[in-house]
DNA sequence: GTTATAATTTAGAATAGATATAAAGTAATA
DNA sequence: TATTACTTTATATCTATTCTAAATTATAAC
């Protein structure tokens, strides 16, 4: 809901490479904008924001970062406020996302209460969680199953 | 999670009265196939279920509608599931929704632990809440200032 | 250092979910 | 039944996202 810091951007570099994916300079730009900020931008929202400093960036290739961040689950995906457009946030703690209907921003809220939800979410449903929001992503048995023989 | 009964298809029209909508049978049948299923449908894949039973029905009308369910508060919208389509909800119970990141269906999650969290992010936030899922959409103080004012 | 190669980026075209528009139809009220 | 505002419809449009093929680049081996 503030300012607050949320990231060491130094450790940017480091945690891409440690997930198994290649130090490029727009992979390292597009991540470190998103652990930087509170604001849950949009694809758009970052392309937009990278242009000065990356003047060839293409849209595609902040779909295809943003994708891989996902799959390798430095980042989660919101999903759309409203406006038509997925969100992202680099922020892995459990925490509420406040989604104003009327002007699609969105707030965080943090509660311990929620925390203690998780185990009990992944225990009795079988799924296996990749994140702790209101929305809990994750695979469910039968694809966890057909991962696993694949 | 099971194929658990949702709410009284009679109650539908009258539900939709009681929110100061007209009663048209294209409103009535969206809602009542809501009501009806666990599934979280999109606009799209209810466009399609319905269209034996109305023909003439338009994509545009889904749209309006879903739009005008979930200002009156009667469904929710659960955003997307990584398939890039919106998915709507008309369990306005406090529940936890488990979006497959693989296959991307949506399961249900009931627990009691969750609904205790409603009122402590209401008072705290100063949202005025919409709904309890995992996320939470609601008001944010700022816009619930300008709608006063008009 | 070079080189090889497989991953990545890029620009632009293509796809598809969602919205806007204007005309025709219809529910609700008196 | 007549009126009127609200709805529906079909179509065109918008725009977020994905796809494609070619050019580029990070990484590891030499």
């Amino acid at each position: 809901m503030s300012g607050k810091k949320r990231s060491t951007p130094e450790r940017v570099a480091e945690r891409l490479k440690a997930a198994g994916l290649r130090l490029t300079p727009q992979r390292v730009a597009i991540y470190r904008a998103l652990v930087q900020t509170d604001s849950h931008p949009t694809a758009q929202r970052l392309y937009e924001q990278l242009q000065p400093e990356l003047p060839s960036l293409s849209q595609a290739t902040v779909y295809n970062t943003l994708q891989a961040l996902v799959e390798k689950g430095l980042v989660h995906e919101i999903g759309d406020a409203g406006d038509g457009a997925v969100h992202y946030d680099a922020d892995l703690a459990p925490h509420v996302n406040l989604v104003c209907t009327r002007c699609h921003r969105i707030d965080d809220f943090h509660a311990d209460l929620l925390a203690k939800a998780d185990d009990l979410v992944a225990a009795e449903s079988g799924y296996r969680l990749q994140g702790a929001r209101l929305v809990y992503y994750g695979l469910c048995p039968a694809c966890q199953a057909e991962v696993a023989h694949s």
